[in-house]
Order: C-alpha cells, then structure tokens, then sequence
DNA sequence: ATCTTGCATTTTGCTGACAAAAAGCACCTA
DNA sequence: TAGGTGCTTTTTGTCAGCAAAATGCAAGAT
C-alpha cells in the first residue's frame, strides 16, 4: 500500500548491505538494539525481507541475537574481541602457509599491485583509500591460496573485525607502518618457504592485533 | 544446563534438522533439487520456515543455488572435495597449535574420555557408535582451544564434510586404526609443543584426507 | 532444420495479516 | 515491602496469496 515502484528483487540485499554499511561506519553502534519494524519502515518493505537480511546477518556473527528478545549489534568483550582475532590470526597464517606453497605469477602481481596502492595511499594520508588498498591486499592474498572456501573464511573474519580494525590507523605515520609491513610479510609469502611465510604472517598478525587490541 | 536454548522457530529448525540428518544419512543425494513446495508439503508448513531453512542451509554451504532455479544438495568436484578437506586440513592444525598452548586438564580429560569411547566402539565394530564417540572426540578438541571462534568454523567444517568423511569407515579394521590414529594425535597434543602438535595434527589430517579422498 | 517470438506456466520474492509467546504493568495479597 | 497474579501491549513465527521474473513451449519466420 506503500511505495509503488521498488526494485523487484534484491531488497534483501539492499537491506543488509544497508545495515552492514552502518556498522562498519559506526552509524550503529556495538549493543544496539535493531528492530524489524523501525527498518521496515526506514527501507519501505515488508517485515520478511528485513527478517531475513537480520538472519543471514546473525549468522556472519555481525549481530547476535539480543537478551530478551530481537537482535542487536554484536559487542564483544575484550576477552571475545581477543579470542576473535587470536582465530582470524590463524586462518590469516594457515592462508600464506597455503599461499607460498603455490604462488602464481598472476597472484603475485595482483598482490604486489594492490601493494603498491597501499603505499602511494599511504604516503598520500589518504585514509579511506588506505583501507581500501589494504583490504585488496588481503583479498588478494587470499584469492592467491587459490581455496575458495579458506579465502571465504578469512573474508568473513576481516568483515567481522572491520569496525575494530579501522580505529588503528590514526596517524599517517601508522598507514605508513602498516604498508611498510606488508612489503616485509610479501617477502615471507614469496619466498615458497611454507616455514617462513607462516612465521612471516604470525608476526604480522601479531604485531598488528596488538596494536588493534589497543586501539579498542 | 546448557541445552536449555531457546526455541525460536520450532518449524524452521525442524525442518532444517531434517534435511541436514537426510543429507548426512544420503536419503538426499548431491546434485538433488529441492522444491519449496514440495518440502512444504511433506512437513505440512507454510514456504516462509522452508525457505528460511533452505536460506540457512545455503549459507552453510550445505546447500548451493541451483543453475537455473532453487537449490540443491551440494555436490563436489574432486578437486572442490579436495580444496574443502584442505581448508578443514588447516582449521584443524590451528586448532591443535592452540589446545596445546592452553590445554587445562578438564580439557584434557575431556579428550581422553572420548578417547576411550573411541577405543570400545571400534573394537565393538560399532560404527553408529565409533562415529558418534568420534564426533565427541574433535568436538573436545575444539572445546580445549578455548576459542568458541575457532570451534564454530572447525565445527562446520566438520559438518559439511560428514557425508563425505563417514564413508571412510568401511571395515572394522579402520575404525580400529583411525582410535589408534588418536592416541599418536594425543600425545602430540599433550605434548605443550605446539610445533609438534600442528605437525602432529598435519599429519593425521593427511592420512585422515587421503583415505576420504579415496573413498569418494 | 534452426532460430526467433510471443504466450502460458512455474518459481520466487515479497506483502499484509493473524495467532501465539514473551515482556511489561498494574493490582492484589501477605 | 516483597512477591505473586492476571491483564495488556509488544514482538515473533507463520500463513495464504499476489505479482514480477524466470522458464518452458509452441507457432511462425528465416
């Protein structure tokens, strides 16, 4: 009775990269209550679609479902923010273990390419750039293990930790770091040592969780 | 009291129950389609539960959008089989390198009591039974990394791979031989060396892949 | 024969509505 | 005051049905 033309098709879609894009940027913050009917009004659909947006959203982690009753945000403890990242640090390990045991030469240009982009954004203090070259970085990493199903683990955990990730880049000089760092992981990743690439990741994911704990 | 969960959705988690039990028992072969209509049929519901049990499945991955219309069983190429077990491979071997960091000895009884269920069962030749104290086994296993994370994913790799890995099971003789296989995993998990227990675990993954890999 | 083209059928996504469960609330009792 | 008790409101799970999109099909064109 409401809204005449909408895209047939896809509001589902619409609605969760909606509400993923809102917890990324931290329209929604971590605890917050969501419910069906506020966004059924706020998208102009019906209560089904929302539901399901909510439940594959749930079912990423992104939300959990609430105390009493609906779902929230997800917020974790600094206990299950550590425990999050100690998982997503091994997946990152077990990717360039899997990486540097069959690295192509196209994968090895698509990384070095998204690599340079890091480090022209970071020299540039370009942040949102950044975190877009950082991200196509490790997107390119993971297409390199050339395991569909590892790079869709590894992507899952770098959206779930997103909102966290983003508060460690706070001056230039930490995009600088950050770039600086991958050309050290890229020698570890490149060097067809499976010991030394996943040594090389386990820094790099340690060093950089350590500043992301606290940074949160 | 931990299975006091709620029971949001009866119908809904029904019927997935169900299709999961009649994938993982192969009344349900890979490659079938399944008809919205037809399921709600057979469990006198309406489409919405179905639907949102074949959504939930999907996303899971036990289930895959059809090539023209709906979805069906998930089937696997040999090499998709192969890249699967070898992301499973890797989760698994994270799992082991962090149990025997923190391995605690409720934990470690914990393991040692499926163990033992383990050990009756196969030399019961009771495959139901082995299977079922197998499952238990790995499950301590996650349950020691203390990284509910890390057990979620290890867990669902578990799942998707049931149908698959229980046809490794053929004869008394590998039940007997995958309890012994414990025992070695064991001691190198309890050994506190985490280098010896990821190789430990590595290379009873490998053997455990290359038998699956054989037998399907 | 093969390739369009238009129509009929099936499937899908979504809607609005409803019944039941849960949470909130006011009142009563001890 | 604390602790029930029953009623009201909100929230949730499910339903039946509709309209768009996809698919199949058959007649006509090439």
């Amino acid at each position: 009775m409401e809204k005449s033309e909408n895209t047939r098709g896809g509001a589902v879609q619409r609605v969760e990269a909606a509400l993923l894009n809102d917890i990324s940027s931290g329209v929604l913050s971590p605890g917050e209550r969501l419910d069906e009917v506020q966004l059924t009004e706020r998208f102009g659909v019906s209560r089904t679609p929302v539901r399901e947006a909510l439940s594959r959203l749930t079912a990423q982690g992104i939300l959990v479902p609430g105390a009493k009753r609906g779902v929230q945000v997800a917020e974790y403890s600094r206990e299950e923010l550590a425990q999050i990242f100690e998982a997503m640090h091994e997946i990152e390990v077990a990717c360039a273990r899997i990486v540097s045991q069959r690295i192509s030469l196209l994968s090895r240009s698509e990384i070095e390419i998204a690599q340079k982009a890091c480090v022209i954004a970071a020299e540039a203090n370009d942040l949102s750039g950044f975190l877009q070259a950082n991200e196509n970085f490790h997107q390119a990493i993971y297409r390199a293990t050339g395991n569909p199903y590892m790079a869709q683990i590894a992507s899952d955990f770098r959206r779930r930790t997103g909102p966290f990730r983003a508060k460690k880049f706070a001056s230039h000089e930490d995009l600088l770091a950050s770039a600086r760092s991958h050309d050290v992981l890229m020698s570890h990743i490149f060097s067809e040592d499976s010991g030394e690439a996943s040594a090389g990741m386990r820094a790099h994911m340690t060093e950089s969780f350590m500043q992301t704990l606290a940074a949160n």
